[in-house]
DNA sequence: GTAGGGTTAG
């Protein structure tokens, strides 16, 4: 090697790029068959050793070497910082064409596609040699990274004088650089002016251009139409379903994909554990979670910390942490999913023992991580800890609170009973504060028997919002407390004329494979005359354990006897005697509602816990119940 | 003469 030529290494740098012994000597025990055959890009130590062979053998003025080195820079599989390749390409006495645009790339890889689009222009300015199409291809890249329209508008108009309008790379970046900046009318014309230079890839962006603009039927026909589709086209639209809260309809795509036979990606995966994450339906993320097992997925972060959030979402808190503790590589979105899934569990401890940890391990936290340690202060009741942090989040991590922070800490303050406070952080903050803070301390105002505050702060949001349902049930809540009757037919009279009927709770609980939805006093189920059977099994058991309904959560004027048979026919409770029929004697029962749970269901289900020993896992808008033995995860604190 | 594009949650 000692003895090679210029020429001679440069062959030997090609090869590098298509047989990296490091990579096939190497066999990764991880790795299945699928993915070892997969191209291997060169690494950090391969570019390092091949630019100390270059000085070494005193080759660096060789402008055709260095170049082929900025070349593997740009498509390396590690992040080099630019200043690396910048010196090298500062290196090359006279650039050509080759050498710039790979520049060009590795600012774009490097996350600077500002420095791109100057080197272009100073390319279009002073170079002798004219950009080519792979310049025009990587600029346009740059601007979709940087949104910047204008100048990728510019680029266009060079494209059409340099002749390159019908090449399908170019024009593929040009759609992609419209559907980035959510012009999506320029990106169907290029779309539609050469139908002649359009693949699969031309489609996809558009797809993806429909999906961003929430336009996803418009998406779903491209999908249709498309003459041949790639598993990029399936992810694209079932990613897109799952953005746009078509939830069940990417679960329909996957299937599809199933029955032809198509392997899915780890995207595809991702987009469908984040499904059933939102959802909440356990049995559907397990299945993915197998199917990524069987075709021996490797566990990368990405798809790791899918299922930890997936998990922890559906209610599964231990199973989520046990996949946390043994995921090979986690990045700092795995912590963050962590300690937010813990919190929102209540296991406030547990939350902010991980965050201690995630600091000890040198991450950085960021806007996320700081929520989720608010909301696990929050919901542990730790008031003197969570204004430690929110301190330590703004004066030593200088990260401007957002809303979603004072919403934490306004929740927490409030839910502490110091309700008084919270309304001066309101007060206090630079920004104008969004409804829902002044809801949460509604609510407490509630909760802890500040009534005339909670009327002033009611009829203000009223005010403020007025066709939000909620802040008017809370207002007639706090009108109930009172027994002023007569106020609470006012308010809900007032909801109704503004046509703001307080949204349908409904609890879901998945079993037999299938998921069932359940509405107070629903009555639609198959097994509806079974279904109250367990009811009143259920009514006896709790009586008999010492438990009698508590009503305030009632708000119309009704009848004591009639209030005790509306909150007995709550959708949570015909989903827990759902669940007990369906489910075997010590199975848990887990069970999604789209609201808070009442007071009384709350008491009913740690009841239920202690005398039909069923641990029940309630998900509600917020956070989860672990009803056990008789006590609550949320300790009553919610 | 060398190279190039599209999908991913939290």
């Amino acid at each position: 090697m000692l003895l090679c030529r210029p020429n001679f290494l440069f062959f030997w740098i090609s090869k590098q790029r298509l047989n990296f012994h490091f990579f096939s000597t190497l066999p990764n025990p991880r790795l299945p068959p699928p993915f070892s055959s997969l191209p291997p890009t060169p690494g950090i130590t391969q570019i390092k050793q091949a630019h100390a062979r270059i000085l070494v053998l005193g080759l660096a003025n060789d402008g055709r070497i260095t170049s082929h080195l900025l070349a593997f820079l740009a498509i390396s599989s590690s992040s080099l910082p630019s200043d690396y390749a910048l010196s090298i390409y500062n290196s090359i006495s006279h650039p050509t064409v080759f050498a710039t645009n790979n520049m060009i790339r590795c600012f774009v890889k490097g996350d600077l596609p500002r420095h791109s689009i100057s080197l272009y222009s100073h390319m279009c300015r002073s170079f002798v040699a004219a950009p080519n199409k792979h310049t025009l291809t990587f600029v346009l890249q740059a601007c979709s990274n940087a949104f910047a329209i204008r100048e990728g508008a510019q680029v266009q108009t060079h494209v059409i004088k340099l002749g390159f309008v019908k090449d399908v790379f170019v024009r593929n970046a040009l759609i992609h650089l419209y559907c980035t900046c959510c012009r999506v009318e320029s990106a169907k014309q290029v779309f539609d002016e050469v139908p002649s230079s359009r693949d699969v890839v031309s489609w996809n962006s558009m797809i993806v251009g429909f999906v961003r603009l929430g336009q996803i039927s418009v998406a779903q026909k491209l999908f249709v139409e498309m003459p041949e589709k790639d598993v990029i086209s399936w992810g694209t639209i079932i990613s897109g379903c799952v953005q746009n809260g078509e939830l069940e309809k990417a679960l329909d795509y996957f299937k599809e994909l199933g029955e032809q036979k198509l392997r899915p990606n780890e995207a595809i995966l991702v987009s469908l554990l984040a499904a059933a994450a939102q959802l909440g339906t356990l049995e559907y993320g397990k299945r993915i979670h197998s199917i990524a097992n069987s075709l021996r997925f490797p566990m990368t972060a990405s798809l790791g910390t899918a299922l930890v959030d997936m998990y922890a979402k559906c209610g599964c808190i231990d199973e989520s942490r046990f996949l946390f503790d043994r995921m090979p590589e986690k990045d700092k979105w795995s912590w963050n999913v962590m300690i937010c899934g813990l919190a929102t569990h209540g296991l406030g401890q547990e939350a902010l023992a991980l965050f201690e940890k995630f600091l000890t391990q040198g991450f950085h936290p960021v806007n996320v991580t700081f929520i989720g340690v608010l909301t696990a202060c929050s919901r542990a009741g730790l008031v003197s800890e969570g204004k430690h942090f929110f301190k330590l989040m703004t004066d030593t991590y200088g990260i401007e609170p957002e809303m979603e922070h004072y919403g934490c800490m306004v929740d927490l303050l409030s839910r502490a009973g110091f309700v008084y406070d919270a309304v001066e952080m309101i007060n206090r903050m630079p920004a104008p504060p969004d409804p829902v803070l002044w809801a949460s301390v509604l609510g407490s105002c509630q909760v802890h028997g500040f009534i005339e505050l909670g009327e002033e702060i009611g009829n203000k949001l009223i005010q403020m919002d007025p066709t939000h349902n909620g802040h008017y049930v809370q207002l007639a809540r706090i009108f109930a407390r009172l027994r002023k009757w007569e106020d609470v037919s006012k308010v809900r009279r007032l909801m109704a004329e503004r046509n703001s009927n307080k949204i349908a709770g409904w609890s879901l609980i998945e079993a037999e494979g299938r998921v069932h939805r359940f509405v107070a006093g629903d009555k639609e189920h198959e097994r509806t005359t079974e279904i109250y059977k367990m009811l009143e099994i259920m009514g006896v058991r709790i009586a008999a354990a010492g438990y009698s309904a508590n009503v305030s959560s009632v708000l119309h004027d009704i009848e004591e006897e009639e209030k005790e048979n509306a909150i007995k026919e709550h959708s949570e409770r015909l989903a827990i005697a759902f669940g007990l029929l369906v489910t075997k004697d010590g199975d848990c029962i887990r069970i999604i509602k789209n609201l808070r749970v009442c007071g009384d269901c709350h008491e009913v289900s740690k009841i239920i816990s202690l005398v039909f020993e069923r641990e029940i896992i309630v998900r509600d808008g917020s956070r989860f119940h672990h009803f056990k033995k008789g006590i609550c995860s949320c300790q009553d604190y919610w």
